[in-house]
DNA sequence: CCTAAGGTTGGGAACGTTCCCATTTTAGTG
DNA sequence: CACTAAAATGGGAACGTTCCCAACCTTAGG
């Protein structure tokens, strides 16, 4: 049975190398240079021979900071949340900090659980993905001094900053997009929209913005997962514009998902009637003619969003560059072709 | 400005009810019933009140453990490292820890730091989907007491449980429903196996048993992501295959959607060429005429992973059972009917 | 009525750091 | 050659917990 052999200790490098536990806190610390170049080499051979590394949990204790932010995600199985994720992670990476990530499978109860564990962890800084309306816990936590970044759903009465699409931008691109290509008529297809403001806002911008452009414009909201109530839906709409030349325009890459199934159901080709979505998927390039997508800078806006929040903590410091609202690039392919 | 009040501690709260910081430490501990009725009753006001939350940190560094557990995905945008995060995710709630992500992009050196920065946290047990081949660094950490778990690729002379597909039964239920269906030759598609061991195992496994069946088999590894020479290749193979009927096997995701890519601009059309992959994709179902695929049981995987984890951490309790190879399912679709 | 046993409760040390301050050394100045 | 400022180093107290052990308070048996 091999006995595990604790880890070093700051305490046996000191002893080690022969010097003060003060030092050595300083050497793997900030103040470095304060040490003479002799003391750094000894300490610094002490700690590889004996395989040191400090103690995070200890350091966090201390005033130092615990090195760690927090990520709450809604959804971890949506593409466009590890997209944001890893833009997320590569920001950490620059600044020294570590992830913990929750994934809240879009239920309160389990975001509101996952909330307090991640304020045990004495987590710096939170990237709030909402499930639901935590504003209740989120203010506690920012009165407490975490600082926090609302990622694509803002929550009512919470003074915060959120960062995402630009959602009104994404929808006029994509009506300009459509009504160029001599569509007359858009039907909007979103998941419903009480929860996440992303949702509302692009729902809203598309009845404002195409109304002002003239184009006929419908809206379905899919509830469920069903496949079946959802085509009988495009079925009826196409069948109701036959006379001009329509489109569908998809909220994000789930309902894409959805209506493009749709589509293959009741074999209609894509460009004829015409179909994008927001958010970039892999296959949207594979699936003949190809869709017509807006992608999401989505790496921009989880570096961005760290960036808000290292700036958040360190309110002295020159702030880093950050945008709130992200433009969207329009990748058009033959599903938008009449 | 907002004065940020220092999150309540235990003493605080203690003060407060009257009672010992031991007392309110049993409370928030596993002693909790070697409490009074009465002084639990006061202790949970006082803490409720306050808005009290142990530090998981200060628990940490005395003794208690960290409560978390650190997970490393060598590629986090591959879906099949998203699904098993997710079972991951769901196994760490059950067990009340918390997950570390750090993701590597593929990038050994990155791997390591990585690896340091989770000893730093004192993570109680590790979920390793490698990227090189660390097993210095994972020896150093398991001699120390850490309990680990290799996702999906093993490695050499490192003693630990690997846990993953059953590789060779994947690769056997495959050739089985290919052969089955007609096909009489099989192009098996690989990125490069060296640095992965699933890898390996499929793409030897796919040579021994389709020599054993009697299949004509070749093999096409993929080691840029360009798809110019791969869709030559493709065309090559077609053509010698003219006599008898033919299919591709995809050892991955992504291998997979590269495949469906050449068959596109080939104007392949997928059935007459067997077309199959390793790996449910959500666009699998949705292009003409559907993708046979094996699904891996990827939540099962993740969920087993955490619990070959904690049972080590526990060798006193019965281990929970987990499993080391699963099964996958076969998805039959049009793409191998030919 | 006394004592042992059991159930509750509390005090203090320890965990591995950082940080404040005191001390020692070095270098610089008149 | 003192004398002082600056640089380099070290000692001890904190950080918020848990855990060991001691103290207390019942209750029941003799």
């Amino acid at each position: 049975m091999p006995i595990s052999p604790r880890r070093a200790t700051l305490i046996e490098v000191a002893k080690m190398a022969g010097a003060s536990k003060t030092s050595v806190s300083r050497f793997f610390g900030t103040e470095r240079d304060k040490l003479s170049a002799e003391l750094q080499q000894r300490i610094g051979e002490s700690a590889k021979s004996l395989g040191y590394r400090p103690n995070q949990m200890a350091r966090g204790l201390k005033g130092g900071g615990s090195r760690l932010l927090g990520m709450l995600v809604a959804d971890i199985r949506n593409p466009f949340s590890i997209a944001v994720m890893h833009g997320v992670e590569l920001a950490c990476r620059d600044y020294g900090y570590a992830l913990i990530v929750c994934n809240t499978d879009n239920d309160p109860a389990l975001e509101q659980q996952h909330l307090a564990t991640l304020a045990t962890y004495q987590v710096e800084g939170l990237i709030i993905n909402a499930a639901g309306q935590p504003g209740q816990a989120l203010q506690a936590l920012m009165e407490s001094g975490v600082p926090l970044v609302l990622l694509d759903r803002d929550i009512s009465r919470l003074n915060a900053e959120v960062i995402g699409l630009d959602n009104a931008l994404a929808i006029d691109m994509a009506l300009a997009h459509l009504s160029r290509q001599g569509y007359r008529s858009i039907l909007y297809v979103s998941e419903t929209p009480e929860q996440a403001s992303a949702r509302q806002e692009r729902l809203q911008r598309f009845g404002e913005q195409a109304e002002a452009m003239g184009l006929g414009n419908q809206t379905l909201i899919l509830s469920h997962s069903e496949l079946h109530p959802c085509e009988t839906a495009l079925a009826t709409y196409v069948e109701q514009q036959a006379d001009s030349p329509c489109a569908v325009l998809c909220s994000n890459g789930t309902t894409l998902l959805t209506m493009a199934k749709c589509f293959k159901r009741l074999n209609l080709s894509m460009g004829p009637v015409g179909l994008m979505g927001i958010d970039e998927l892999e296959w949207c390039e594979l699936l003949t003619p190809g869709i017509t997508t807006l992608a999401q800078p989505t790496d921009g806006i989880g570096r961005d969003s760290v960036a808000c929040l290292i700036s958040q903590l360190a309110r002295n410091k020159p702030t880093p560059p950050y945008q709130n609202r992200h433009a969207p690039r329009l990748i058009i392919r033959g599903s938008t072709a009449p």
